[in-house]
DNA sequence: GCTAATTATATCATATATGATATAATTAAT
DNA sequence: ATTAATTATATCATATATGATATAATTAGC
């Protein structure tokens, strides 16, 4: 009846990572995530740092690393910014 | 050579008319006019007073009033919950 | 026209987004 | 492994969004 009980620091992370997928599946459910995930999408295959796009839509790096870190609420404008600095258009609208 | 000198109001209230017809074609353009003028087309059809919806989300008939006046710079999580109190999911993307 | 209902505007308090700088942590390149 | 480049985190100052209340203006029903 007896489980393992010493646990292996790799066990340890191999949960938390579940955890952590778990968790970023279901935030990846909500619009701020989706666009976000997007935008980190296609920064990269531009082969764009944070840092270049920052100065495109004159900002700054850090910012953008916080944008991207999905930890806060956007406001339209500033998703506006970031798009154009990807040379996207960003669309919002209502479905359901 | 004279055109006509004096000017009833209903000719500048014509003309300030046609000033903001154009003003408000230029915003619409715009993803944050098009996703207001949404949300407003949906919520006159759902039958909702501004009270009604505000009710519906927690917030004031003023605040709901302020986001469909254009004049400012609403947050994704605002949105999100208008979106909701129309039964609808807001939608975030890029394209181009 | 009068009244009630709805919407718009103004304003204040508060919370929070944003810009900016500094620095830590992570990743890539050699 | 070291160094350079990139990204993440922390923090502060400032601007602005949001909630709330009051009231004006507009619109709808009668």
């Amino acid at each position: 009846m007896n489980k393992k009980i010493t646990t292996s620091w790799e066990d340890v992370k191999k949960e938390l990572l579940k955890d952590s997928a778990t968790y970023k599946e279901y935030k990846s459910l909500e619009p701020e995530y989706r666009i976000i995930s997007q935008m980190i999408k296609i920064r990269t295959e531009q082969g764009l740092t944070q840092k270049e796009l920052a100065d495109k839509i004159g900002t700054k790096q850090s910012n953008i690393s916080r944008l991207e870190s999905g930890e806060y609420n956007p406001s339209l404008e500033f998703l506006k910014k970031v798009a154009k600095g990807l040379n996207k258009e960003l669309v919002v609208s209502l479905n359901g």
